[in-house]
RNA sequence: GGAGGCGUCGCCUAGUCCGGUCUAUGGCGCCCGCCUGCUAAGCGGGUUGAGGGCUCAACCCUCUCGCGGGUUCAAAUCCCGCCGCCUCCGCCA
C-alpha cells in the first residue's frame, strides 16, 4: 500500500483544494498515462516523494494536537504551582504545534500543486498519437455531389448574406474579428435550434439549465480549463472572474463540494450558455466567417454519473449527438481522439464531423468526453455508495453549437438560388418554414 | 455604492456579552424497540457531519459552530479580513 498515493487534503489553506476522500493512483498506471499524452513521467516520482513528506508532517502535526490538547484540559482543572508549571511545558508545545502546522500546509499545498498538473489517466485502448492520430469510427449520410445537381455551393458567408442572415463585416465594425450578428432568418434559425435541441434532451430525461456564464477561478480550475488551456481563456482582472468557453463549467461546479445520493445518479442535464474562446494560438486559422469565434451559443448536456456506469453513459451521449445531427440531416463522421489530444480532463474523447461542402471535407461539429473522477475530484464532488462516499463521474457533450450548425445547415441545404431547404425536424420551430430565402 | 441585521450538528433553536464545565442545549424529523384490532397517539433508546486507522463491522483517532487568519496554554465565544443571506437607502436592465 505504500506505493499509493493518497491525497487528504486537510485545510488550512483556502485554494486550491483537492480535499475528497482518497484519490488512490496507482504510480504505474500514472507514468502509462502521461507517456500516451506525451507528458513528463518524472512528475509520479516527485509525486510519491511529495506524498510521503506530507503524510510524515501530517502525522507529527496531529500528535503534537493531541498532547496539547490533554495538556490543556489538566491546566483547565489544576490550580496554584502545578498550574504555573503546566502552563510553561504547555507554552512550549503551543510554538511547536504552529510550527508544524504551518509545516504541514506548506508540503500539502505544494502537493495539492504537483497533483494538479497531472492530467487525467487515459483509458488504456485510446489511440496513441496527438492531433492527427485520431481514428474515425464511422460515417453516416452521404456528401451531397453538387457537380451532378449542376451549380457550385456557396460557403456560409456569401448565403448568410444573401438571406440576411449574418453579418460578419457589422460584427467586427462593432466588436472586432471572430464577431459577428445574426440577424432575421439567421438569429430564427439560432433560436429554433435551441429549441429542438433543449426539447429533446429533456425528452431524453435532461434537467434544463440556464447557467451562469462568469464563473469563480475554483470552477475554471475545478474543470481543468486552467491548465495548458488557460491562454484560451477570457478573464476579468478587476473581478477575478472568468468567461466560461463551456456550460461545462458552471454545470460541472453546481455540485461542488456536495455529497450526492448515489441513487439519484446518473443526473443528466443540459445548458444553454455563451461560450467565450480567446482562440489565443489560432491565428489565421478558419478565419472567413463564423466557423471560429470569440463567443457562440451551445447547448450542452453534461452527467454525473457512478463511476463505473461513465463509458456506457458515455456512448449514450455520443448517440444522443449523432441522432441530433442526422435529425438536421448533415452527414457526418465519428472520431476518436488520440491521447495527445485530449486537453487535461477527458480519458476519451470521440468528436462528431459534419460535412462542409465548401472545404469538401468533415470538420468538427460536436464533442464528447468521459472525464471519469478527474473533475470530481478537484471540486469535491461525491456521492455516497454502499462502499462508502466516492468522487462521481462527471461527463461533457455538445447537443447543438450554434454557429457551427447554422453553417453546416446553410451549405449542406443549400440550392442553386440560394435559398436554404429547411430539414424537417427543424420546422415546427420555424413557424412550418420548409426554407429560408434570400431577401 | 451606503447603513443595519444575521450565519450553530437535515430543519428550527440554546449557548457568544463574561474564553476552559461545549465531548454544543432543546424541539421537529428520521431510525430501532415496546405498547396497541389497524392507523394515530403514547413510552424507551438512538441520531452533526467529514476524513483516517481496516476491504467490512465493532472499536479507536483527527477535524468540524459560514470561510480564512490572529490573540491565548486554551476560541462557537475575543480581534482582523473575506464570503453568503436578509432589511432599508441609492443606482440600474
Amino acid at each position: 500500500m505504500t506505493n499509493r498515493i493518497v491525497s487528504t487534503h486537510r485545510g488550512g489553506y483556502a485554494w486550491p483544494v483537492i480535499d475528497v476522500k482518497a484519490l488512490r493512483l496507482d504510480p504505474d498506471r500514472v507514468r502509462a498515462s502521461q507517456r500516451a499524452r506525451g507528458e513528463s513521467e518524472s512528475l509520479v516520482d516527485d509525486l510519491i516523494k511529495a506524498d510521503e513528506a506530507r503524510r510524515n508532517a501530517i502525522a507529527q502535526f496531529e500528535e503534537l494536537r493531541a498532547e496539547q490538547k490533554a495538556l490543556g484540559k489538566k491546566v483547565a482543572q489544576a490550580a496554584g504551582a502545578d498550574r504555573t508549571e503546566l502552563l510553561s511545558r504547555t507554552r512550549e508545545l503551543a510554538d511547536m504545534v504552529k510550527k508544524a502546522e504551518s509545516a504541514q500546509n506548506e508540503i500539502s499545498f505544494a502537493f495539492d500543486q504537483m497533483l494538479r498538473q497531472v492530467g487525467n489517466l487515459v483509458f488504456d485502448d485510446v489511440p496513441p498519437g496527438g492531433e492527427d492520430d485520431y481514428v474515425v469510427l464511422e460515417s453516416v449520410g452521404t456528401p451531397r455531389d453538387f457537380g451532378a445537381e449542376g451549380f457550385l455551393p456557396k460557403d456560409h458567408v456569401e448565403l448568410g448574406r444573401l438571406l440576411g442572415a449574418i453579418d460578419v463585416e457589422r460584427g467586427a465594425k462593432v466588436s472586432g474579428s471572430r464577431f459577428y450578428y445574426l440577424t432575421g432568418q439567421g438569429a430564427e434559425l439560432e433560436l429554433a435550434l435551441i429549441n429542438l435541441a433543449m426539447t429533446t434532451a429533456t425528452t431524453n430525461g435532461f434537467i434544463p439549465f440556464i447557467p451562469p456564464s462568469l464563473v469563480k477561478p475554483q470552477a475554471m480550475e475545478g474543470t481543468g480549463f486552467l491548465g495548458q488551456a488557460a491562454q484560451d481563456v477570457y478573464h476579468l482582472e478587476e473581478d477575478d472572474l472568468y468567461l466560461v468557453g463551456t456550460a461545462e463549467v458552471p454545470l460541472a461546479a453546481y455540485h461542488a463540494d456536495e455529497i450526492l445520493d448515489a441513487g439519484t445518479l446518473p443526473r443528466r442535464y443540459v445548458g444553454l450558455s455563451p461560450s467565450y474562446r480567446r482562440e489565443a494560438g489560432s491565428h489565421g486559422k478558419d478565419t472567413r466567417g463564423i466557423f471560429r469565434v470569440h463567443w457562440f451559443d451551445k447547448v450542452e448536456m453534461f452527467v454525473f454519473s457512478a463511476p463505473e456506469d461513465s463509458a456506457a453513459e458515455h456512448q449514450r451521449l455520443l448517440h444522443w449527438q449523432k441522432d441530433f445531427v442526422a435529425a438536421l440531416e448533415i452527414p457526418f463522421q465519428v472520431i476518436e481522439l488520440a491521447a495527445g489530444d485530449l486537453g487535461l480532463s477527458a480519458a476519451r474523447k470521440y468528436d462528431v464531423y459534419g460535412w462542409l461542402p465548401t472545404q469538401d471535407r468533415y470538420r468538427e461539429i460536436t464533442s464528447t468526453s468521459n472525464c471519469t473522477d478527474f473533475q470530481a475530484r478537484r471540486l469535491n464532488i461525491r456521492a455516497r455508495f454502499d462502499s462508502g462516499t466516492a468522487p462521481v463521474a462527471t461527463l461533457n457533450g455538445t447537443l447543438c453549437a450554434m454557429t457551427r450548425t447554422i453553417i453546416m445547415i446553410l451549405e449542406n441545404h443549400q440550392q442553386a438560388d440560394g435559398s436554404v431547404r429547411v430539414p424537417e425536424a427543424l420546422r415546427p420551430y420555424l413557424g412550418g418554414r420548409e426554407a429560408l430565402t434570400p431577401r
